[in-house]
DNA sequence: CGCACTCTTGACCGCACTCAACGTTGGTGG
DNA sequence: CCACCAACGTTGAGTGCGGTCAAGAGTGCG
């Protein structure tokens, strides 16, 4: 069965270990997928329209997702989901192309978790989410998710964030309307910053 | 063409950024996947027997790869590769698994640079390598990667490398017949190091 | 209004980094 | 065969970036 669903701010999708019963997809809002250690959390990425929810065919989830906004998510049935990939071979090539691209970014994220500074790690952020923007260029970024899922996502501590974006707004690099919502000012020091010169 | 060759210690298989010619797999020895940025290094894998670099239809590599011994490898042409996928449908499939295997070690990765202290990294690593070997509860485990290597995989200095294992060997956690073997001696403390209780 | 939650800012701390010296090992050529 | 050297590993002393702890300032909701 397929079947859409409204999931509210810190509504739990699913833990990971979980077995997978469903294809997840992501219709509006935004999700965060983080993994737990001895109580420290690492977010391994934030889903917004469009994306996939693990790449079917596996067992169990191996991370957990959790609803930043308001959420709303579209599920099918692995069964379902299993007679479509048969159906619909090129459905298979599809889901390896978005392997792919999720391998892609996370190998750019262990490049920053191993060896990008403070600094490096937020610019990083900010431009990521500029790109994502469906205005590719935009110049303001909203920042819907909390200072510590920031620090979880880039490997930092809550202040440590809160201390970054207060210095690149001191020097003139962001401005900030409010604490969610950031307006690139100068995008050649950012990108400078996150992906060198 | 498909073509087998011989990369010695330190020889380059391809760079990031280089176009895909052809499809590689190691056929035996060790080799070393990395990211370069500022001239800073993150090692994003080490790749054994049996594994495939990239996983074809990617227009260019997204890491360097190098040889940390004596590899062997096994190259076929890009058209070749493609060929096959028309004609073996299922080959999709493992490669969709592969993508699927590499995600989830990536996101376990991210949790360690992000999260892990240095000698839960340590654990982390020696406990990963000693799964990979072929005799999977070896309890000797081989380093033939540079301490240098290693650090750049965990997100660490040399020296902090190599003050870890000091230290674990010092407390009978693991004992060193030469810098490049481990054996594993306390295999629950190393475990809780590494995954928790 | 009051409470709870988030964000910011400050003071201090500590883990891992930096810099430096020394030890060990393996390869090379006299 | 051994002296030399370069690469790698170990160890020590001191530093600094980001973490920890703590206080205060918004902000939104019942």
């Amino acid at each position: 069965m397929t079947h859409g669903r409204q999931v509210p701010p810190g509504g739990t999708l699913f833990h990971e270990g979980d077995p997978v019963v469903s294809i997840v997809t992501v219709t509006s809002g935004m999700v965060k997928l983080y993994k737990l250690f001895e109580g420290r959390r690492q977010i391994i990425g934030f889903a917004t329209q469009g994306r996939f929810l693990g790449l079917g065919n596996e067992s169990f989830h191996t991370f957990s997702a959790e609803a930043i906004d308001e959420v709303e998510i579209c599920s099918f049935s692995r069964d379902l989901f299993d007679q479509a990939l048969e159906r619909f071979p090129q459905l298979t090539r599809v889901l390896l192309e978005r392997a792919r691209d999720e391998l892609t970014t996370a190998y750019d994220q262990m490049l920053l978790l191993g060896r990008k500074t403070a600094r490096e790690r937020v610019a990083s952020l900010l431009l990521g989410l500029a790109g994502d923007a469906l205005d590719a260029d935009a110049h303001t970024v909203s920042l819907p998710m909390t200072r510590n899922d920031i620090a979880d996502y880039l490997g930092l501590t809550l202040e440590t964030v809160s201390r970054v974006l207060t210095e690149l707004r001191k020097q003139h690099v962001i401005a900030m309307p409010n604490a969610h919502l950031v307006e690139i000012i100068d995008r050649a020091t950012l990108s400078e910053l996150a992906y060198g010169p």
